[in-house]
DNA sequence: TTAGGCCTGCAC
DNA sequence: GTGCAGGCCTAA
């Protein structure tokens, strides 16, 4: 399932098949694919593609005339290249034909993916990403989260709604909690700054080691040159319920959360009800807030 | 805020 | 045959 580092992966290797390619021809196979745009498509014939960028997991390929291709992968999206000559594989809904004799091809058998053209760049950001869809998870900094004690979610729900860090999906999720040993129903508002700063600096280290090995091939991903992803090896809890934690040997519990399935360690991933820098306000005022310091220091 | 729908392939 | 995988959108 392609997150962050996957379609980062395919927009560095689609940059040198794609960009300063002109096109040539194009080959809608099924037409209920393009969301939007579908009777414009044919004019992109003749342009060049000037640049493919990212924000969280959409890809916004501009033409030279400013026309800019948007791409969501979905559950099963496969952007690959090949020669010409070559059969197309099933449940390919997308080619086009570049000048260089090659092709690109757009596979998605599920289908949750989408292409949508826009007549511009700023619209296709202004459809995509301004309305309810935060800060790319790689750029994320402590100020992007700063906000969220004032709001009542939980960890997992929120991170997975893209609304302030975009990008993030199932695996790196789980995983980023599991190394900052952070509750994925932990309550937002009862987050210390040294936590909050724990888990962006968590969240880029996984994104950063995924990137360095392509991204996570479990099934089905691959770069566009068909290549898999090799961080499936280095996963700590995705697919791990019920195995032993690698950092304290408990057994790691698998949970329903927001309909995914959720792996965490209910050893050294506590959930908090006091924050960590007001612990000494609570046991000095136990009333107040007794229980929930007794929790927070067992913890 | 949550549940359902979209969709196919695969494990059982 | 059934259930599960889940990103995103829509409706209740």
């Amino acid at each position: 399932m392609p997150e962050l580092p996957e379609v980062e992966e395919v927009r560095r290797t689609l940059i040198p098949v794609l960009v300063g390619a002109r096109i040539m021809d194009i080959k809608i196979l099924r037409p209920d694919y393009i969301r939007s745009g579908l009777d414009a498509l044919p004019r992109l014939c003749g342009h060049k593609v000037v640049a493919i960028d990212r924000h969280g997991k959409w890809l916004f390929c501009r033409l030279d005339h400013d026309q800019t291709l948007v791409l969501h992968l979905g559950m099963s999206g496969r952007i690959s290249a090949a020669p010409v000559a070559g059969g197309v594989e099933k449940h390919t809904h997308l080619v086009f034909t570049l000048d260089s004799q090659r092709q690109v091809r757009v596979c998605d058998p599920r289908r949750f993916g989408g292409v949508w053209l826009h007549e511009t760049m700023e619209q296709a950001r202004a459809a995509h990403i301004h309305k309810g869809v935060g800060v790319d998870a790689l750029l994320l900094e402590f100020a992007d989260l700063q906000h969220w004690r004032r709001a009542g979610g939980r960890l997992k729900t929120t991170l997975l709604s893209q609304r302030d860090v975009a990008g993030l999906g199932n695996i790196y999720i789980d995983e980023a909690l599991w190394l900052a040993r952070l509750h994925p129903q932990q309550i937002l508002n009862r987050l210390s700054d040294r936590q909050i700063q724990t888990l962006v600096e968590c969240i880029g280290a996984v994104l950063a080691q995924s990137l360095r090995l392509g991204g996570t091939t479990l099934r089905d991903y691959r770069n566009v040159a068909l290549q898999e992803g090799r961080f499936a090896k280095k996963l700590q809890v995705y697919g791990r319920g019920g195995l032993p934690c690698k950092r304290c040997g408990a057994g790691l519990k698998a949970i329903a959360i927001s309909g995914r399935t959720t792996v965490f360690c209910p050893a050294c991933q506590k959930r908090i009800t006091v924050a960590d820098g007001r612990d000494k306000d609570a046991a000095a005022n136990p009333r107040r807030t007794g229980k929930r310091a007794r929790n927070a220091n067992s913890g």
